[in-house]
DNA sequence: CATGAATGAGTCTTCATTCAT
DNA sequence: TATGAATGAAGACTCATTCAT
């Protein structure tokens, strides 16, 4: 039982290394074994096609980046604070999945109507974190009694991710070396001369 | 001469609507043939294989968003109304290349070097775009005089896309139906009470 | 008509080059009219298809060789004349045609059974007229009364063919530095120490 | 291990038939298979590419060719004796791959320069096998003491190759009906009326 | 007559998946 | 249980040939 866990568990870590450096579909099952330290037809012990591997693989990411944000957020009481914390977990988190980001996510075409949802409910629940932090904050009077909080957490995510993208991915800054705090503030205090 | 060009541009059109439905793996040429009307053959006759195809393709959306995305703002003279413009501008097109955001762009892989770099030239001319609306603002004092111009770039960019492509994809609302001013009210004025 | 003649005559001039650069298969019609400088159909108004074209120019090429051989020969009185102007004929035909050789008459596969048997009477012509030149050699004394003669007309025609050959392709001598002296003799004189 | 070399061997016998009856390029790999008995994917679990069975097809023939002719003409002593066997050797073998001779080396065009020179190798060891038989009949007196070896060589094997091909192929005798010595006697005896 | 744009039959090659060992 | 040899479906691409202009 626990054998079968840590095997399956290290061909889900090899899949993640071949299919973020290939995408889908010239990534190799053959090389995902070797990478793996298997034969090739074990991986189908495990899984029953590359599809349902993939599927997996890509649950498995989803959680474990829903897992640690939650848990980064935990460690703040602010909104400013859980969003700084949440900003720097979803910066490297991108980093080390660079090409899962690239390769992968686009791949889904792949994916089947049920883990798709479950990745849907996942989504959800990132958005619901933020909303919820958001609200707090109102209720705190740390955030503006007006706010369109639904609007908020989406800019917010897709700020975080637009600002964090550009300098990983292009300007190549390591994510340890991006300050989080004037994407924060930019939205926090807004653009408008007042 | 008039001919061959518009016959390029129909199967640009046709490889749109395949590669869109489909990812650039699954696509088959033959398909994007049918749909464009013409033969298996004749597909190579203007484009030395699949890959150039979806290159041209991608090169050629690429171009049509920025030259869009340029003409809708320069309709508009403050920087609030430029960024409403820009905002409805990228939600239709979003919505008309649904697939195109999907599972294209995630295939960049099959990018050649040569076409990525002139694709990040676009990416680069839009964010020098806002950039420069941005600076014009605060110029005209329509924006904070210590503004952090790359930070809110980007932050607005990705609320953007990212208020955008919630209501389209997943509440499947029409773009034409979502009302941008929200989303740059709420990056405009901030989040905290002040 | 004349016109007509002419327009044949290049195309198959063309096709000698273009097949003989690259062998049957992977000689393109297009090359062949692009280096006859006419259009790609217009090959097909003056021979059906690649295979009868290839046909043709077998057979005008096996034509000409013994035309020229011929003539060379006729130009001599003794055996050991007419074989020496045999072999330098030979020797300046293989050295044209080196491609032809190497890459045309392997591919003797598309020939029509029609053409084969007329190469075939080509070359037994060819045969004819070394098997003639030894007898009428025998009977003015120049040869060996009990000379087998069919043996000795195709040991003459290998030799002669395995001499030039080798002397040209591989040690890339001008088919006219070349002295046939050498070879006839051997023949003639033979090998055996008396 | 063994296995493996087995089917690798399977297939080149394969590759022997059905190149030699269609030539490079009509061959097709399903057929080779079929002839193997195996299907067209295990085909390039041992070779690479159509190429590549064609390279070492060709290879082993010519390697074969050497071997029995050096076998054959161990067992005699004398220089007449060894090319007495030498011819009957190029006889049975040309008979036994009459479609090779036809279809295959012309298809040289498709082997790579290592293998070009893998088999000019080849072919210069059957040149030096004769050249030092006939240098050791001169040492022993049985051959003439001018001789010239290199002319006589290459005369020797293109009289064998051109009496053998013209009763094989043209006059369909078997080679084991063909008797040699007419021809190597010619060859040693000369034509010239002394 | 000449042309070349259009065509689609034909084939190599890849790789997920199976299954005998 | 683990393996990897064997398989064949699937698809990109070529090019001889046709035919409208």
């Amino acid at each position: 039982m626990n054998i079968k866990e840590q095997r399956r568990a290290e061909i889900i870590k090899a899949a993640m290394k071949v299919f973020g450096k290939h995408g889908f579909h010239k990534a190799k099952i053959e090389e995902i074994a070797k990478v793996a330290g298997i034969g090739k037809g074990t991986v189908y012990e495990y899984f029953s096609s590359k599809n349902e591997l993939f599927e997996q693989m890509v649950e498995y990411i989803v959680i474990t980046y829903f897992d640690m944000a939650k848990e980064a957020m935990g460690q703040h009481k602010t909104a400013r604070g859980k969003l700084l914390a949440f900003a720097e977990h979803h910066g490297s988190f991108i980093a080390h999945h660079i090409n899962m980001a690239e390769n992968i996510l686009p791949s889904s075409n792949f994916l089947s109507e049920e883990i798709k949802s479950r990745i849907l409910e996942m989504k959800k629940s990132i958005v619901s974190l933020i909303d919820s932090t958001l609200e707090e904050g109102v209720k705190t009077k740390e955030l503006k009694t007006d706010l369109n909080i639904k609007v908020a957490t989406l800019s917010i995510l897709g700020a975080i991710n637009q600002n964090y993208t550009i300098e990983i991915f292009l300007q190549k800054i390591d994510p340890k070396d991006i300050d989080p705090t004037p994407i924060i503030d930019t939205i926090f205090n807004g653009l408008v001369n007042k």
